[in-house]
DNA sequence: AAATAAGGATGTTATGAAGCATATAATAGA
DNA sequence: TCTATTATATGCTTCATAACATCCTTATTT
């Protein structure tokens, strides 16, 4: 049974919950609806590659999309994940450059694709959508800038520490404090610009330090605001 | 004489070199130049503050502006220099955000003031304006992602030839290939994310190995394809 | 021009973090 | 279920770079 090809349930090809659509006209969003394109990927697949063309953008409906670059030989560097109401590969598109990272499925996911020229046509007719587009790549821009700074100034234990509240705060908790979203060691390091090793030695001193649990990738909080201290924030 | 109010030039008042403004009508490009409020500043002088509300963005005719962060006790994060024919202040002012930066004249400027009232108007009216001005942000936003990246992987030295080449490529240089814009070592560093006694010490290096020349803060390529390399590009 | 401050250069030392090696544990594929 | 592979853990070593101290030089200010 598990080779039946699963087509979206409904919740994942409805795009009504994401603010940047909120503004459309009943017939732009019915336009939109009718040329999009939802499917269903699998953890590990890759949705684009640094260096291919684009023909649209995504809007993740469902799981987790992780975005990273490749820099000095082969090394990632994660630059954000994307879950449920956010847009991925819409950068490259709008700037009509080859994507600039690659983005691929952690946790199963259900994208739709939305094709540039319906992007053209919103941005044409609605300015109440470019307008949130623009709030949108902002938003990101000060996010990148705060990101260069930390990277820049801070130390690797105080960046770590800050990953995991940033984690914390953008990604589920469930009811004991335990990050839902699992990721490796490997993937942290790469968020925060570190070797693996690294990575290892501070999240046991942050558990014995009483500051989180770790159950494999599993990390529940213990101690936020000791944390928050150590991030210096 | 020296205390004699200049008045901005003719050269200096005029937008029309701007991409940015190249699709406006007539009438839109008219009431942006009734609109706009340009003057005239000493280097040295605070063009807006981290943390301040913004009124407008600024569009630079003359001069240069440096971009900055305030990281841990006050250490400068060098985001970006700003030349004539770019606009500064317009993330903060489309997020609808406090500045998260401060921009500093670094090299006495003319700026012109456009008021958020005005940009709100061209979104509204000229979808080919917010088009140009996604462009713009999409463009800035690689340029960080790419500067995460290497910020992250590469090593002081490799980042310093980087951002020697960065300057080469988008600041005038004279007939000898000299730098024109004149930055402190400080400054380098505060680009560079790392100490100013490291970026005296790479400069020196650079300069016994025939990479470069230096006089006082004039900087003379002299061999850029070395220089590449240097910075594993 | 003298005074004061700011920037630059250099040696020395300290240390955070990377790199490597190796062992164990966990996960996924056949 | 067994095996192969990948991830995690930990010790040890090395190295790049920060931090500190001091001296020298170049700008700014009065």
């Amino acid at each position: 049974m598990r080779s039946a090809i699963k087509r979206p349930s409904d919740e994942e090809t409805n795009l009504s919950g994401f603010q940047l659509f909120k503004k459309l006209t009943e017939e732009e969003f019915t336009r939109l609806n009718y040329e999009k394109t939802c499917s269903l990927y699998k953890k590990g697949t890759i949705i684009y590659r640094e260096g291919s063309r684009l023909t649209g953008f995504f809007c993740v409906t469902r799981g987790i999309i992780k975005i990273f670059k490749t820099g000095i030989d082969g090394k990632e560097q994660i630059i954000r994940f994307a879950k449920k109401g956010e847009i991925i590969a819409y950068r490259s598109l709008l700037s009509q450059e080859l994507a600039c990272t690659t983005a691929k499925v952690i946790d199963d996911a259900a994208l739709c694709h939305v094709p540039y020229q319906t992007l053209l046509y919103l941005i044409q007719n609605n300015w109440q959508f470019s307008h949130h587009m623009l709030q949108i790549v902002c938003r990101e821009l000060r996010e990148a800038n705060d990101y260069i700074t930390d990277i820049a100034q801070k130390t690797v234990r105080e960046r770590l520490a800050e990953v995991l509240l940033l984690l914390k705060e953008n990604f589920e908790l469930d009811n004991q404090n335990t990050l839902q979203i699992s990721l490796t060691r490997e993937e942290l390091a790469n968020m925060v610009g570190t070797a693996t090793e690294s990575v290892i030695r501070l999240l046991s001193e942050f558990k014995s330090d009483k500051l989180i649990e770790l159950q494999g990738r599993k990390i529940k909080f213990l101690d936020t605001p000791a944390l928050t201290r150590v991030a210096n924030l």
